[in-house]
RNA sequence: GUGGGUAUAGCUCAGUUGGUUAGAGCGCCAGAUUGUGGCUCUGGAGGCCGAGAGUUCGAAUCUCUCUACUCACCCCA
């Protein structure tokens, strides 16, 4: 037997409901957003997420399905959505279209990681990109269609961190600051953060050696190293998310593994998924689109993992939506008659009636309980004594109670 | 990459101090008088007991190795 390969799920056909739900939930809040749908291809050229994500990421340094085509070229299935979307963005010009321009995507994304509850190496997410915008205002309207979704599928409690990670200006400063900090203790690094040191100073800061965490916990804060424009978006994006009702906590410690944010940053955390409480992560990023070849252009958005969001839908006993069922099941009494049941079939799916029935050579009292198991709301039983008068019982299966219903007139019993 | 836990029917699990043809519940299929579901009853199908090696007269059970799954660190969604 072959098996699955580690870290993927199949999607079965009996809860493949849930995803429809949470995914048509999605479409309907960008909807409500203006918000336009946006689809990339599952891989693209490798360089464009070491140019983007950054080399010194865990997610691109050993976490990328990467691999060689027959052409040659190095292809890497998307670890995430922004940088597709950035390629895209600048290779179509996009701008040229109208500013802000609101995308929203729904993908898998591919992470070589060890799985665990809620960590997978292929998820899905629903993810929103506004680019164009340099205002904290959109900052909170990317925030708010992100609430709104969760409202719509009424999970609450989810604690909404924030922080600002600064601009590229205050970030120099950071950096001297953390390199000065770092400096002083650099023999007692590990290798790979004596290469940050020179590379990229602020990956430093989640290193997962014992030593380095150590000194790292004493290191200076980058929040209090923020310039003052900084300091002001940050202060009208609180502003806007006051006025909107949408309570937030400020958590100086969120560093996001992705190198392109600049300025906000943000997350919704749950506490009811064990150890993987991220449900919802972005921020903004004004350097991505310069950094794959385009114009300078700001951008800010968020990732959500639909993995996440059923586990939470489910452990918190909310709604995940309703299988579809047919509207009627044509029992056919006897062998004589399948081709006459067939056509009264095929004229209600004509008609638009989700209409089920036997393949199975079933007994009229297996074909009910197959019916019952289908979830079919109506029975009718055609034989022949129904072709003969014309007319035939249709049961409804919740009270068991009959209509009589000329064989004519079956579909438009259903237009009520 | 580093730890811990678990591997027996499609699913959830029993399996006693190693002892013949390996069990239950659920699910599936078929019946319970001739064309009517849910409840009940009866019967049936379905397992190389994760893989390999070892100990033993004899291994699902004991030992070792491997693999898979799972949870956690870390990171992320």
């Amino acid at each position: 037997m072959i098996n699955i390969p580690k870290g993927t799920k199949d999607v079965l056909p009996i809860e493949s409901y849930k995803w429809q739900y949470v995914e048509s939930a999605a479409r309907k809040v960008a909807a409500k957003y203006n918000v336009k749908e946006i689809r990339t291809p599952v891989f693209e050229h490798t360089e464009l997420f070491t140019r983007s994500i950054g080399s010194d990421t865990d997610v691109v340094s050993k976490e990328m399905y990467t691999f060689i085509d027959k052409g040659d070229r190095s292809i890497t299935l998307k670890p995430e959505g922004t940088a597709p979307v950035a390629r895209c963005f600048v290779e179509n010009s996009l701008e040229q279209g109208g500013l802000p321009l609101k995308m929203f995507y729904l993908t898998p994304v591919f992470r070589y990681e060890n799985p665990q509850h809620g960590r997978l190496r292929e998820h899905h997410q629903f993810g929103v990109e506004v680019y164009g915008s340099p205002s904290p205002l959109m900052d909170a309207e990317v925030i708010s269609l992100a609430y709104d979704f969760l409202s719509s599928l009424d999970i609450d409690g989810l604690s909404l961190n924030l922080n600002s990670i600064g601009c590229p200006e205050c970030r120099k400063n950071y950096n001297a600051a953390l390199k000065s900090f770092i400096g002083e203790n650099l023999s007692q690094m590990c290798p790979t953060c004596r290469t940050r040191f020179e590379n990229n100073p602020l990956r430093i800061l989640d290193c997962k050696v014992d030593s380095c965490k150590k000194i790292v916990s004493k290191a200076p804060k980058i929040i209090d190293y923020i310039c003052d424009d900084c300091r002001n978006h940050m202060a009208s994006l609180t502003g806007a998310l006051d006025n909107y009702g949408i309570k937030y906590t400020i958590n100086p410690n969120i560093v996001r593994g992705l190198d392109y944010y600049t300025k906000t940053v943000f997350e919704f955390v749950t506490d009811f998924l064990g150890s993987q409480g991220t449900v919802c992560g972005g921020g903004r990023y004004d350097n991505m689109v310069e950094s794959v070849g385009g114009k300078p252009t700001p951008c800010v958005g968020f990732g959500l993992g639909l993995e996440r969001l059923i586990m939470l839908l489910e452990a918190k006993g909310l709604s995940t939506g309703a299988p579809d069922v047919p509207d009627i099941f044509i029992v056919c009494a006897s062998k004589e008659n399948t081709s006459d049941c067939l056509k009264i079939v095929a004229q209600l799916r004509q008609a638009g009636v989700k209409t089920e029935t036997d393949f199975m050579d079933r007994s009229v009292k297996a074909q009910f309980k197959y019916a019952d198991k289908t979830g079919a709301q109506y029975v009718a039983v055609i034989g022949g004594s129904e072709l003969t008068a014309g007319f035939a019982d249709i049961k409804k299966m919740s009270d068991g109670t009959v209509t009589k219903v000329a064989l004519a007139n079956i579909a438009d019993f259903f237009k009520k």
